[in-house]
RNA sequence: UCCUGGGUAGCUCAGUGGUAGAGCGGUCGGCUGUUAACCGACUGGUCGGGGGUUCGAGUCCCUCCCCAGGAGCCA
């Protein structure tokens, strides 16, 4: 390690970097200590909280940030970039990021040894260190504790960072996106992202749901409306997926409730804040489950998932600026209306639509801005929607179709509807819109070998990030967004 | 694919026909409680590519490339 700090070009502190400082994140819910079993080979760690056991070198444990404040006036060892620094000369402050929280690490030329006090005037942006020092409860530092730092080590020096504290444009922030995502509004957004899959898991699993991973790899359209992504597949022609409803469908015959949770791609090109190539869509699909049923369960899923981020997420929210009561207002009932009178509403405002055009993202803007939640718009025209929808009983010109269409401007988060069951409407719809029979066999078969009333919805999981976070542009809700030719990093 | 707006220093931008600019970054120096620290000095350019008009083009014209936003389609 010495001779190799000898070759890096040596080089002055930087000045700090604007990304906010979340300092001592306090720990979640869930993090409680947990018994380490002897023998195990973690002997070595705190058994308050997660730590890790540093085995290469016997050295103290490693604290995680987070978990500050359970450690006052110990003496932790903490490892970490660097996130910001500011220099008076004879002290320092380092801020320094682990991935669980960002801490104020306190030096002063008189308490730390030369080599330490050299290596903090090395340190550049996002250099990675190691700390050792006491944990200080200090109302001016940011997060409310701080580190008195004994010894810090420098383990690597980093180049210069291309994300300098002003402002960046969305176009370099995305050529940089492997390195955006340390900024605290990403990593705030990702939080939530992953707050929100795991809410999504655990509905359908607290609610006896069976998860079944549908294919990416398919040999045909689902819809057969989408543009999709080609590939080769041993000679024949594979698709990737852009929906797992229709295998989902054979599904419910063997578990009844299932759903599916993986990436889809769609190849339209299609260029605007609320489109990706790959999305992830969470999809159930239920056995004997009817229209009305289906549009309660939509209604108290967004419901579910929306108190569980209001409820884990506070702190992200407040990084990302969110205003949380629009959020909180978020409680059923949501506003549910027919396809026919959100035409009439629109017509109403003076909007030129007329009753079979689809609605465009101004008009879910229009319908959604009398509301202060997410809407149920239900009963749609038959020939604009999907092929597989059941027709209302009441009117066979609509069909009993789900969208819920998300306040603010986020547009539709969920579309769903009650799957045609009969065999021979099937059969004729599949002709109607000349998709190939041969394909979908199989698909068939579901209403061959003991049909029954099922329904089922898609949600998409960015456009629902998106909406949690304020975020208005959905590649901020992915790690690495695939959007309209554009595949880097 | 279409419509609109852009492309000037590492980054964000100003510059509407006459010497290429600012802030931030970077480098050097100063500062013992900083919060996007601050203060001083220094550093920084194929003005997206090509062609044209002009005594003279970052600026006007043509063309191509790239980026952003939107439309259609959808989650």
């Amino acid at each position: 390690m010495g001779t190799r700090r000898k070759a890096w070009r040596l080089s002055r502190p930087r000045v700090p970097a604007r990304w906010s400082v979340t300092a001592g994140r306090l720990p979640r819910a869930e993090q409680k200590g947990v018994a380490i079993p002897a023998g195990s080979g973690h002997e070595g760690s705190c058994p308050r909280c997660h730590t890790i056991h540093d085995s290469t070198g016997g050295r103290d444990f490693m604290t995680e940030i987070r978990n500050l404040s359970q450690h006052v006036n110990e003496e932790v060892t903490l490892e970490g970039w660097l996130a910001n620094k500011r220099s008076s000369g004879k002290i320092a402050f380092v801020q320094v990021r682990d991935g669980s929280g960002t801490a104020q690490v306190v030096a002063s030329r008189s308490e730390v040894d030369d080599a330490s006090w050299q290596a903090i005037q090395e340190a550049v942006q996002e250099s990675t260190v190691r700390v050792v020092g006491r944990v200080n409860e200090d109302h001016r530092a940011p997060g409310g504790y701080e580190i008195h730092a004994s010894e810090l080590e420098l383990l690597a020096l980093s180049e210069e960072f291309p994300i300098s504290p002003k402002e960046h444009g969305t176009a370099f922030l995305m050529e940089h996106r492997h390195l955006w995502l340390r900024s605290s509004k990403q990593r705030a957004a990702l939080r939530v992202r992953s707050e929100v899959c795991q809410a999504i898991r655990d509905y359908f699993y607290d609610g006896g749901y069976t998860l079944v991973d549908s294919p990416i790899l398919t040999p045909a359209a689902c819809e057969g409306t989408s543009t999709l992504f080609e590939t080769d597949y041993f000679g024949d022609k594979a698709y990737l997926s852009q929906s797992g409803q229709l295998y989902l469908e054979p599904a419910i015959a063997a578990l009844g409730k299932v759903y599916c949770f993986g990436p889809t791609f769609r190849a339209e090109k299609s260029k605007t804040r609320r489109h990706l190539m790959e999305f992830w869509m969470v999809e159930p699909e239920i056995a004997f489950m009817r229209f009305e049923a289906l549009c309660d369960l939509a209604e108290d899923f967004v419901c579910s998932l929306v108190t569980r981020v209001l409820d884990r997420c506070a702190e992200d929210l407040e990084v990302l600026e969110r205003d949380t009561k629009a959020l909180e207002a978020v409680q059923k009932p949501f506003p549910h209306i027919s396809y026919t009178e959100a035409i009439e509403r629109l017509q109403a405002k003076g909007n030129p639509i007329a009753w079979g055009d689809d609605f465009g993202a101004d008009d879910e803007t229009q319908i959604t801005a009398d509301f202060d939640r997410p809407v149920k718009i239900s009963r749609f025209p038959t020939k604009i929607k999907a092929f597989y929808m059941e027709p209302d009983p009441d009117n066979p010109e609509v069909v009993l179709g789900l969208d819920v269409i998300a306040p603010e401007g986020y547009g539709e988060i969920i579309g769903g509807s009650q799957r045609i069951h009969d065999l021979e409407l099937l059969e004729r719809r599949l002709a109607e819109h000349e998709l190939p029979r041969e394909a979908f066999e199989w698909y068939l078969d579901v209403r061959r070998y003991g049909t029954c009333p099922h329904s089922g919805f898609g949600m998409g999981i960015e456009r629902f990030v998106a909406w949690m976070s304020g975020v208005k542009h959905l590649r901020e809700t992915i790690p690495y967004p695939r959007m309209l030719n554009k595949i880097y990093p």
